[in-house]
RNA sequence: GGUCUGGUAGUUCAGUUGGUUAGAAUACAUGCCUGUCACGCAUGGGGUCGCGGGUUCGAGUCCCGUCCAGACCGCCA
């Protein structure tokens, strides 16, 4: 037996209690004739202290010995501090020393393994097992655990059945590029790696499995960012015989459910948005709602003057900062540099200061007086002391661009509250989106999902106003759950792939056996799935999701800890029936 | 595929207009210290300035290339 108590358990209603703990050593205070160490473990810190009036002289001097990271066990008894430290559970009491154990010894960690570390990014990914003994990851990772657990709960307590459903899967064209590995025993073939488990739950609605879940790796082979991860891990759910409003209603009651179990927060009912209104007031499709700062159509105020840029734009569109007049002539200069780089590529940022006096004074005064410019500040809601920002030209454009502002303003003023939760469905997604550069349409959320019934007619007359039974779930700004009504109907799912301009042979190739499922009695169905590792990331009140990964991956794609991807050897190609394209 | 930022001691960083022996803090080692908890004090060791090339009397500093890391755009049904 190591220990009889952990390290965060003792309080000073142990006193003289005879004790044995085990743990790391975190840090050594020695005053010669006094020494003190603080010993970690997963649930804490407890002072040891080591005396040469009470502590056995042997004992001390292999004390001396210790360092930082050292794994030690020791006995002794729990005695009160002759100081205490109100910072720490434990900070009432301390372990006077009898026995110590060196389990183990330890090289001087390469960071310093404490709450705020002075390791960077980089050696922190290539210790993890070290940075992981350190507060933040650990309860990250608690707070992971805690919410797929609760997570698990719902869905079962609510007759859902967590189903695996396989990961050697086939490869398809559409979406993401797939993870691909080759199989040895079928040489010149190639399994993939799910980016979703969709068209296997959807096989396990027909198969009568009317509730299903799944906590599960999901794979894409594309570019990283803060918020994406190669292999990430999605609650993947389906259910049969439900319409859209039975499917946000149960999911929306599971994401309350986990605020409530885990954050004891309770979150009012979550606001609905078309797809379209969340373009036209935010310029995105998903609005962070923790601030304000709408979108408001300006054309039919700017028209008509000698300002060109405004006369032959699309669209002139802006919102309102609160107290934005307190920018300086160099805050705006910064905002308008922002929205001119390449990245956003507006050509330009006008602005409409409302003064104090209730006077207006805007970058286009040459054009406009202060009636026109009053008009702009009664359409627009602003107030005394607050500025209007104003973006112009192709209204698919200009919106992308004005929403990135928006998000930017947020973040340049602090707007956006980590212990805030403003959740959204987004719903009525198109279904499908036009692609320039393959001159082709796409699904919008993927090619199984429904057109919303009344509008199946028009996939011919008019793809691209065809609007989706598909919606999402937006929490802060940040997409962390979608989903659809499926297609179950053979010939409707036959459609769909036409359109996406798939031939016969190719639909019925690389999903011919979902179509063949569709035969024997398919019920109606649909779905959601939500991103964990971002539901966590969020919850955690950060946006990167690594954090919240016991082991991600680097900007690359790289796992710099154990060194993947690497090369294989020779004989393991071979055996796979793959060589390699020679410099 | 692209844009931007960074790479200097174990670590986090500073390093001026190109100029002598590249600094600080922290970590580490040794010694001292009768209540520490960011303990304190003293002393000490510690550098391929990412790598390669160029300009120059002289490069951590300027130029070109390259590698690595991070953020973002494209991409992510």
């Amino acid at each position: 037996m190591y220990r009889s108590h952990n390290c965060g358990e003792l309080r000073i209603n142990d006193l003289t209690k005879q004790v044995e703990l085990s743990g790391w050593i975190q840090k050594i205070r020695d005053k010669g004739f006094i020494m003190w160490v603080d010993l970690r473990d997963r649930y804490g810190i407890t002072q040891l202290i080591f005396d040469q009036e009470r502590t056995p002289a042997d004992v001390i001097e292999l004390a001396k010995t210790l360092g930082r990271e050292f794994v030690i066990n020791i006995k002794g008894h729990v005695i009160e501090r002759a100081s205490k430290n109100s910072l720490i559970d434990t900070g009432e009491i301390e372990v006077l020393v009898t026995d110590l154990n060196i389990l183990n010894t330890s090289s001087t960690p390469p960071f310093t393994i404490e709450d705020e570390s002075d390791g960077g990014e980089e050696l922190r990914m290539k210790y993890r097992y070290l940075d992981i003994r350190r507060n933040p990851v650990k309860n990250n990772l608690i707070l992971r655990h805690e919410i797929t657990q609760e997570v698990r709960k719902y869905l079962s307590d609510n007759s859902f059945i967590e189903i695996e459903t396989p990961y050697l899967i086939k490869s398809t064209p559409e979406g993401a590029r797939d993870f691909v590995v080759p199989s040895r025993m079928n040489p010149g073939q190639f399994y993939a790696l799910p980016q979703s488990p969709q068209t296997f739950k959807q096989l396990l609605m027909v198969a009568g499995m009317d509730k299903y879940f799944q906590i599960v790796k999901c794979f894409r082979d594309e570019d990283l960012r803060a918020d994406r991860q190669p292999e990430f891990t999605q609650i993947d759910c389906e259910m049969a015989f439900v319409d859209q409003d039975e499917i946000l209603t149960t999911f929306e009651n599971l994401v309350k459910h986990i605020f409530k179990a885990v954050k004891k927060i309770n979150l009012d009912k979550f606001p609905v948005m078309t797809y379209d209104d969340a373009i036209q007031k935010f310029g995105t499709d998903k609005p962070d709602l923790r601030y304000d700062m709408t979108f408001v159509e300006l054309n039919d105020v700017t028209q008509h003057k000698d300002f060109n840029v405004f006369n032959i734009a699309e669209l002139v569109v802006g919102f309102v900062i609160k107290g934005g007049n307190s920018f300086t002539r160099k805050d705006i200069d910064k905002y308008t540099e922002w929205v001119k780089r390449p990245q956003i590529g507006a050509g330009g940022l006008a602005y409409m200061r409302i003064q104090d006096d209730g006077s207006f004074k805007s970058s286009v005064d040459k054009f406009y007086d202060q009636s026109d410019l009053k008009s702009w500040s009664e359409k627009s809601g602003g107030n005394k002391g607050d500025i209007l920002f104003i973006l112009s030209g192709d209204k698919e454009k200009v919106r992308t661009q004005l929403g990135a502002l928006r998000v930017h303003v947020a973040d340049e003023l602090n707007l956006k509250d980590p212990e805030e939760f403003k959740p959204l469905w987004v719903v009525d997604f198109p279904l499908l989106h036009w692609d320039e550069e393959t001159k082709t349409y796409h699904a919008m959320h993927h090619p199984f999902t429904s057109p919303k019934t009344d509008q199946i007619d028009m996939i011919d007359s008019d793809p691209s106003a065809v609007r989706a039974d598909a919606y999402d779930l937006v929490l802060n700004g940040n997409e962390i759950g979608g989903g659809s009504i499926r297609i179950h109907d053979k010939k409707i799912q036959q459609k769909m792939f036409d359109c996406l301009g798939f031939t016969k042979e190719e639909a019925d190739k690389q999903f011919g056996f979902l179509m063949n499922a569709f035969e024997y009695g398919a019920p109606p169905h649909g779905g959601i799935a939500f991103g964990l590792d971002r539901l966590v990331a969020i919850m955690g009140g950060n946006e990167i999701i690594r954090d919240f990964i016991a082991f991600p991956k680097n900007n690359s794609g790289r796992d710099i800890m154990i060194d993947s991807p690497s090369t294989i050897s020779e004989e393991q190609l071979k055996e796979i029936n793959l060589r390699l394209k020679s410099k």
